[in-house]
Formats: structure tokens, C-alpha cells, sequence
DNA sequence: ATCGCTGGATCGTTGAACAATCCAGCGAAA
DNA sequence: TTTCGCTGGATTGTTCAACGATCCAGCGAT
């Protein structure tokens, strides 16, 4: 049994808080209430800080604290740009049949998902779609870049902020992408990929001011 | 003036030892060592580790301390996954002509380097070269991305490993790159880019082992 | 209404302490 | 000789208490 570090299982626990939307951007961590909370010391808790304000969940602001990371101007497009670059040129390099695979199953948790009228679910099955797509490529780095991203967009784009009507039309296109992907059709499977994340950051723009 | 925090001010100096190969692959970094020759505390110290090593410049290994990170078998692939998904990404998108201007500058800067036989000016000048590429797509966290992505070759591939030969090759290609950029020519300049990239890799490998 | 002060809260950093863990070395047993 | 197991020392993980520095809200004086 491995036992992960004190300020690991802190910062885990964080993490855990900011995805369920416990902690709302913009809101004040103070060290000494997390950390009585928690029942660890407050060294313990600064460092899972330091660790958080690395993956741009945490903001840290001198002598001032530490706040829920918020959406600045221009962000949107930011997160954007970097899905754009890892996601389509991870799949336009294509991938192993069980790494396609793994795109596949993401499809079909998706619909499934949708079956169940599980929202939630559906969030999380998109989710591990566009991993999937970023696991093509196989890349360590890759990967937790991508699993940033998605914890940003968790934080940032919370379950109030999606309604069913996005989910139909992604879970066809996901489709789509899949099948084009699975038939070795890779630049249009990047294609279709661009102009949904084109299309998402328009919609994501025009829901959350500027 | 803005006083960076003594934790700030550690990891920069480590990251300069990194840098300038000062510390290498795989030597030890004991905590205690740090902090008398830095002449802050222990805990301090900590702070600047957990940065670095979300950084992946440092490797935490639980309980036994934290070591100069190592090349391990498909890391180089790894990294040239990575800059081809940004780089060519963001030289394909074009950018502002100050951006376009600041590449040129790079491309300029290396030349200089090459007519005073500054091999070290050779080198800084090629990462401001790519760097000046993914700046192009003015986003923040590309910057951030690519910045940690330099330092880790400037870490592994350190100057020894780097000779004159190498350099002729590119200051020619990166010559060719901003040209085709400069005219608006993005799909030739993501190929050049692109291939360049390739043949980097090959290189390193043969290099280094694996 | 503005300015400047002050007190309290929080941060940044330190130093010391102690348990948990690892590791090299050494001695005992096969 | 080789292997096994133990022990002691070194280092890490974590806590705690302290103190100066910094920020901020409130309040009083102008």
C-alpha cells in the first residue's frame, strides 16, 4: 500500500473541491482555515498550495493569499488555442488500435450517458473522449498537460454553465470523429475536430462575458 | 520594486544551476545542503523543490529526496511530441507582424552568434528562435508550456552535447522558416518546421542513448 | 468627502523538534 | 564465501510556535 504524502493527499483533496465546485473561482484559501480544516499544518498546506498555483487552479497573490483561480480576458481563447495545438495534432497522428479503442469506449460512455439522461455523466464521458484523443499520441507530457486543461475547464466551466442542448450535438460529432479516426481518415477526423473546438470556444465566449 | 519572495528567489537560482549545468542529471539535492548554502531555512526550501518539480526539473522521489531529473527511455520522443504539436500549430496560424518581426529578430540574433563564433550565443539564440514561433499565438499558456519545455533541453542536451555542426545546419533552415513565415506562406513554413523538428530528434537520440 | 492613522488579520519565513523511512555497513548463519 | 538480518546514522516528512512584514477595514481628524 503505497501511502501518498501528507501534502499530496492535501492538494488532492483540493483538487477534488475545486472540480465539484465546493470552490468557486475567485474565492480566498486561507492557510490557516484549510489547514485546521484539514488537521494539518500550515507549511503542509502552503505546499500543496505551491503545487495547485502550478496548474493554474490556485492564483497566488503576494502577502495577499490565495484565491480560486478566476477567468481573465482572453482565457477562454487561451485554454482554447492549447486544445487546438495538442488535440488535433494528436490526431492527426493517429494511434494504436487500443488507443483508438479507448476513443471508441469514450463514444460509447457517452451515449450511454445520454440514455440515462446522466448529465454528469456526460460531462465526464466528454472529457475522457478529448484525453483519449491526446493519449493517441502517447506522450507523458501530453497527457497531464491535457488533464490541466480539463481541470481548468471543470473549475471554469461548471455543470450550472452546460445545458442539454450542447450535449446533442457534440455526441453525434463525437461520433463522427471516431468513425473517421477508426477508418484511418485522419485529416478529416482533425478537421471535424478543429471545427468543434472552434465552435465550442464561440459558444463557451458568448456564455461567459467577453 | 517588487521583491520576489525568498522561495521565488531559490527556485530561480536553482533553475539558473540547472541551466547552466551546474547541477546535473540525476545528482542528489539534499535538503539541509540547499538551505545552509542558500542561507534560508529548510522549509523554504521545500517550497522551491515542489515548484521545480512540478516543473519537471527536479524528480521527488518520496522519503529518499529530490534529484536533478534524469533522461529516461522515450523522453526525447516525448519532448519533440510536444514542441511539433505547438510549434507547428502555432507558425500554421500565422501572428501579428511584431510577432513575425520578433521571430526575424531570432533568426538575426543567431546569424551575429555565428559570425563571432559564439557557440553559447548559438544556442540561446535557437530557443529564442522557437520560442519567438509558439509566441505567435499569443497564448500565455503556450509560453508557459514551451518555456518549461526549453528548460528541460537546456537541462538534458546541455552545451556539450551541442557542437558547430549541428548549428550550420539550422541557421540555414532557420533562415528558410521565417522567410516562408514572413511571406505568409504558413503551410511550407510548418513543413520546414516541422521536418526540422524530425531531424532534431533522430539527432538527439542518436546522441543519447536509447 | 478625503486623508491618514491604527489595530487586527494573514502572509512569509524561520528554527527547532520528532517520527518515519531509507541505507550502508557489519556481523551471524548457511 | 555468500546471504541474511539487524542496527545506527542520515535524511525526509510533518508539525509547531514564533515574529516581522504586509495588507485592509474602520475610524477619527481635517
Amino acid at each position: 500500500m503505497k501511502v501518498p504524502s501528507v501534502a499530496e493527499r492535501v492538494a488532492e483533496e483540493l483538487r477534488y473541491q475545486l472540480a465539484e465546485g465546493f470552490l468557486v473561482p475567485g474565492a480566498k484559501l486561507t492557510e490557516a482555515t484549510i489547514a485546521e480544516d484539514l488537521g494539518v499544518s500550515r507549511n503542509t498546506v502552503r505546499e500543496a498550495f505551491a503545487e495547485l498555483a502550478g496548474e493554474r487552479l490556485l492564483l497566488r497573490q503576494p502577502n495577499k493569499g490565495v484565491f480560486v483561480a478566476t477567468l481573465e480576458a482572453g482565457d477562454i481563447h487561451d485554454v482554447y488555442t492549447v486544445r487546438r495545438a495538442i488535440e488535433v495534432s494528436s490526431i492527426r497522428a493517429g494511434g494504436s488500435p487500443e488507443r483508438i479503442a479507448a476513443v471508441r469506449a469514450a463514444v460509447e460512455e457517452g451515449k450511454r450517458a445520454a440514455e440515462a439522461n446522466d448529465n454528469e455523466g456526460l460531462g465526464s464521458a466528454n472529457q475522457h473522449f478529448h484525453g483519449a484523443i491526446v493519449a493517441l499520441a502517447e506522450s507523458n507530457r501530453l497527457n497531464t498537460i491535457m488533464a490541466q486543461i480539463l481541470a481548468e475547464m471543470r473549475l471554469y466551466f461548471h455543470k450550472a454553465t452546460l445545458n442539454a442542448h450542447f450535449y446533442s450535438d457534440w455526441l453525434k460529432e463525437n461520433e463522427q470523429i471516431c468513425s473517421a479516426l477508426e477508418a484511418g481518415e485522419l485529416e478529416r477526423a482533425g478537421d471535424l475536430l478543429l471545427a468543434y473546438l472552434n465552435r465550442s470556444e464561440q459558444q463557451q465566449t458568448a456564455i461567459h462575458g467577453e
